[in-house]
DNA sequence: CCAAAAGTGTTCCGCGTACACCCATGT
DNA sequence: ACATGGGTGTACGCGGAACACTTTTGG
């Protein structure tokens, strides 16, 4: 670290903003919540807000999501059971100028929740809504009808880091409910990487890896057709060898 | 973001810290300086300093390894073509206590370079060296005797990543110089991953991957044995099949 | 009975692994 | 001659891709 004098660092504004995930009728959404204020008054934004003082980063994360949605986080790494939900931290935005008004840098993070009911507007959002990604990537394209600041950014790398996590991870369990089926987690993976995946060998492969998923006893029709076994995802992480996305 | 009051956020300091990797006598090292002054006076710990005003993160980054090192990185989305090098950002840490004297949030990079003369000593090291990874985490066991800080932490985090990446990306060649043989692109995974690999197969993986290597043209000698092909990096950046780590 | 989803069996083939073998240089 | 590292050929086997087939529910 460079020399120390009190006076001769610039101070800056931090924050965390949240690149929340779910599946939502076979498409990837996000929670996004509409600004109440210039700039960018009225277009959507990501969740987020400033870190506060003797606040740790994933701290400042759980918070705002608990804010934003009621949904408790569980960072495996910050004590505090969640309902399920995954958080991790993305990537930090300092470009100078990414917030007109002063110097900011965002320390993004991820997390990948279950369906939810329709999300309470929280804080200054006059609303929030879950939106697919798709659109709101597409719609970053023609400037000014995009995400606010540098949103669409964090979106773009929140999404990509998901698609390729859930390959080597057993992640894509966080966006099921507690017991679910095998069908449904492939609706998942279907979801997120936007390709259809052979519903025999996908059945094959996730019960043949040890630790990926484990009986919870039951059975559900709820999906229709043959009742199908309940799972609750089991204690391995990483996943050995990994499920591989098809190629474009 | 949250509501907007310039009196309402507590101001931090932004500093990036660097995960210097390099591969020095079959060993994976880090660049490690001796801090000047308290706190942790006389320890080692990743060089670093604060982001100036109007500097992006990954510029202040690449100044301080050019300042360290002479060293002038490449991260793929800064222009400036560097010698190689590879920049990229690694996490961010923040944790209210790092740093006892002030709130301080780290930005670290990870930056993966060929193997240097010894590094000048810069600023306000009093010295700077080469360190093999593995000594310093061993260090880092018994409390102060390790990295200042939580810099241990972050150098983990780096080399962590830079063996996951080394896998399934054509990196591993950034700690190569520009014109390198198979033979010791190899050295470098089995540096950094600390195991042997079968030369036989290693060669033929390697070459059969398309843009992974193209011919120099030349041959050298400079490893003994029979006269090696030089190879440049490609241009591919993803590789497909990844490389395969032997298990453990 | 039929549709729909769950689950099993089987065949094929690419690719990783292991290892035998040959090549071209320095000493 | 021999040691050293470079490079090719070949046989084996695991695991992914494709797909036929059976099972169990709801309508």
């Amino acid at each position: 670290m460079s020399p120390y004098d009190p006076s001769a660092f610039p101070p800056f504004a931090v924050t965390v903003d949240l690149v929340v995930l779910t599946v939502r009728r076979h498409a990837l959404c996000a929670l996004v919540v509409r600004r109440g204020e210039q700039p960018f008054q009225g277009r959507w934004a990501l969740p987020g807000g400033f870190v506060r003082d003797e606040e740790d980063l994933a701290a400042a994360a759980a918070r705002e999501l608990s804010e934003e949605t009621g949904l408790c986080a569980h960072d495996p790494g910050v004590p505090g059971v969640g309902n399920g939900a995954h958080l991790e931290q993305l990537a930090t935005y300092g470009d100078p100028k990414r917030d007109p008004r002063m110097r900011v840098v965002s320390v993004a993070h991820l997390v990948l929740a279950p369906d939810l009911p329709a999300p309470r507007a929280g804080g200054d959002a006059n609303s929030a809504r879950w939106a697919p990604v798709d659109e709101l990537l597409e719609a970053g394209e023609q400037a000014s009808a995009g995400l606010a600041f540098d949103h669409a950014r964090i979106l773009a790398d929140g999404v990509e880091r998901a698609r390729s996590k859930i390959e080597y991870s057993s992640l894509a369990t966080a966006f099921c409910p507690p017991e679910f089926t095998v069908g449904e987690l492939r609706r998942v993976y279907e979801a997120v990487w936007g390709v259809a995946l052979d519903p025999r060998n996908f059945h094959r492969k996730v019960t043949g890896t040890p630790g990926f998923l484990v009986p919870a006893g039951g059975t559900t029709t709820r999906q229709g057709g043959r009742p199908a076994q309940l799972f609750r995802a089991g204690g391995a992480t990483l996943l050995n060898p990994p499920m591989l996305r098809p190629e474009v």
